[in-house]
DNA sequence: CATGAATGAGAGTTCATTCAT
DNA sequence: AATGAATGAACTCTCATTCAT
């Protein structure tokens, strides 16, 4: 009969789901709490759950919040990648602006799970993000800056992990001080002009735009820069050839 | 005579060399397991001094983390200051590259503690720095900007949140960046690109064009052109040792 | 089928008795060190449980006193009201009798609970017996006090509150007597005397003269009291005669 | 010159006086508290001297109560005693009501004390009021007791420590009634009707009033008073025994 | 002799984890 | 498999007592 097959299958679903009962309010309680201040029986009690059935899917807390920060980066990965798939525009800074507004939405909104994450790495030993997850999201940036070189919209000699310091730098950043309105003009800032700002920036400081005004202003410290950069790699190179 | 004053005297300063002393432990106790993860007991410990003793000068734990962070946030602001006063420039780009500098390897020499900082103000309520120490950190930056506004280099419809998003929020980010070593390139970075990229963009981005020197140096931008292809060489080059 | 009702009753059950478990050796614990002295865990080794289990039946060592002590006046109403139903006698002073010996034995048998019970009301404030629960005990004698008022037995203008102070005035000071040994004489006291003197008294000050045949009974009652007096007088005597 | 003697001599008193302010503010704090509740820190402020201080006087935090509860005992005896004294009735049942309003007030002025003391010697096995303390102070009652049976205003036949229980427990339960306001009519009492009743009931019951004639039971009485005698007698050769 | 800063044992309480049901 | 009552180690904080000044 169908009568085991049916079930089994069910029975897979029905832990699935349970899981996911589980991680959605294992969550809810990190974030409100933090994660010592995180009692697993509330988590149990959210879930709808016992206590100790936590532990037949997680070995411990710490594997749980471990699960919980899996779960959540990998989210927010597929969720820019979905971004840059579904937004229309096709150049460089079209995408980059929904890049930017999905970004400084996603950190405003995630903005204490996001600090959880960060200070888990400081002091909780055993529990800390993989860094392989969030090298994973910022590539969906990665990618998008490299193909804008490749059309020839941003400029070759733009280096990228300084673009990427200063988009997710200064959108974090900005998202913070939204949060805290920490300003001191106390005008309550709207995520708008943020995104417009970033998007301006990069335009004006790394795209090949015919505004050779900008890039000859640029031209002095650029070549400066650099030479800097030159020369710190080529000793990083050299130290390595011999060290090797 | 004064041998009362005197003891008087070495009196205070002992309770007050103590107090730092407790401090500091506290700190490197903090820093190192964060606050729920600190036992007073090794702080004490680490102080040399009893349980109790911490007590007679904290009232409770997490008082003890308010005195630290406060100290912390001080000294970061004291030391900014300290900076700009020191500092040899006088025009605003010289000026903030200094403050940059300062700015970058405190962040990286602190980085720890910062988090902390941030992971503290979501998860526990009675312990959070006022906003008002970081307020008056940033000032520092906010000083400095106007400055450059009222002298004429910088642009005077460039927005103060803005850039100051952009200049801290860059920083840190690459801070975290070069302590994570998150990069794909796996290049050990350092700190003098990152600040001269950040006074770079600042002079590109909210500088005013007026300045006839930088402008129209036609020769310059071949050899960027070169240069940039030389680091790309070099990146390659690094990239297939760090490989193999 | 009953399967499951059962086990459930069954746990009910259990919960309940160790509930029970729980408030003796607290009761214990508590009234051989007070309730300052007392230390949790001793009140955990001797239910025969661990800490923290007396944290899910009491939210705290207070409230764990708190149960105690509502426990212990609230037996001691259900008994003392107990005695009034089964006792054989159907006249006040036959009523009263009972209930004077059971409150005296009572007494004794608890003194040190009952003292504690006092001290707690001073010192600590957040452990105190509800007066209600006092008021309850002391409304046995009230409502006995008025029937016998309502029967003629009683002066119709003898005072309640009057009595009721004498009557549990008295017995408490004897038991405490009787406890201690305070009296000069040394000479061991027995409760049957006590209580005895207790009814003639009551007898004589508030009971109603008109009532010859109670008069009569009152002169026999005495008779014997003195004899049982003088019997245990010899007894002593001859005991430390023959002992020295 | 008297430089020596007289400070000596001020030496001693300033000393004396210390103790007294010592002891002073012990009990206050001890009362306010309950033993186990004060601290010695406090004790030491309400006295405006060191912690340290306090045990160049007193051993520990448990002989300093001691020397407390035993002050407290030995001046509520003088009190009682002096009461005696100055009293100006030379009858017994004058000389009770004068000690019944002093008892009567004493025990609510102190009751807080007096409940503290009965605690402590359940809890506290170091802490606990020497005995002869209590006993002296209810010698009083004893002596004037003992006086009225001499002055043939007391039956011959009343025993002693019953009529003592009735005298101090009646006044410390109406006492501990007066400051609970316990009674259910929810009348504010007074201590005037107490005493006046406690002097009454005694008359009526001990005193030898021609009310012995009036009572009409001509035989059974006679009995009584010959069993009294017996009882007596025998009761003061027990006390010749136990003295020798 | 007086002080009060320092001590540290010991208190109540919490909560991740276990395991009998 | 699921439960949640039970556990007890480990936490923060208190305070009687000591002792250098």
């Amino acid at each position: 009969m169908a009568s085991k097959a049916v079930p089994a299958e069910t029975q897979r679903a029905k832990l699935e789901r349970k899981e996911g009962v589980i991680l959605a309010a294992a969550r809810a309680i990190f974030v409100d709490h933090g994660f010592d201040g995180a009692r697993m029986q509330e988590i149990a009690r959210r879930a709808g759950i016992g206590e100790g059935t936590i532990y037949s899917y997680y070995e411990s807390k710490a594997e749980l919040m471990l699960a919980v920060l899996e779960q959540f980066w990998d989210g927010l990965t597929r969720e820019a990648e979905d971004v840059m798939v579904s937004v229309q525009a096709t150049d460089f800074f079209g995408r980059l602006e929904a890049l930017a507004a999905y970004h400084l939405a996603a950190v405003i909104r995630n903005s204490d799970f996001i600090n959880l994450t960060f200070a888990l790495r400081r002091n909780n030993s055993e529990v800390s993000v993989s860094r392989d997850h969030l090298r994973q999201y910022v590539a969906v940036f990665d990618e998008l800056f490299l193909r804008g070189q490749d059309r020839g919209e941003l400029r070759p000699d733009a280096i990228l992990w300084q673009a990427r310091d200063i988009f997710y730098g200064s959108l974090e950043y900005s998202a913070r001080s939204i949060e805290m309105t920490i300003d001191a003009e106390r005008i309550p800032r709207e995520q708008g002009p943020v995104v417009d700002q970033m998007v301006a920036l990069f335009r004006s400081h790394y795209g090949t735009g015919d505004s050779a005004v900008a890039t000859g202003t640029a031209g002095l410290a650029g070549v400066e820069t650099r030479l800097d950069q030159l020369t710190a790699q080529i000793e990083t190179l050299n130290e390595r050839l011999s060290g090797a």
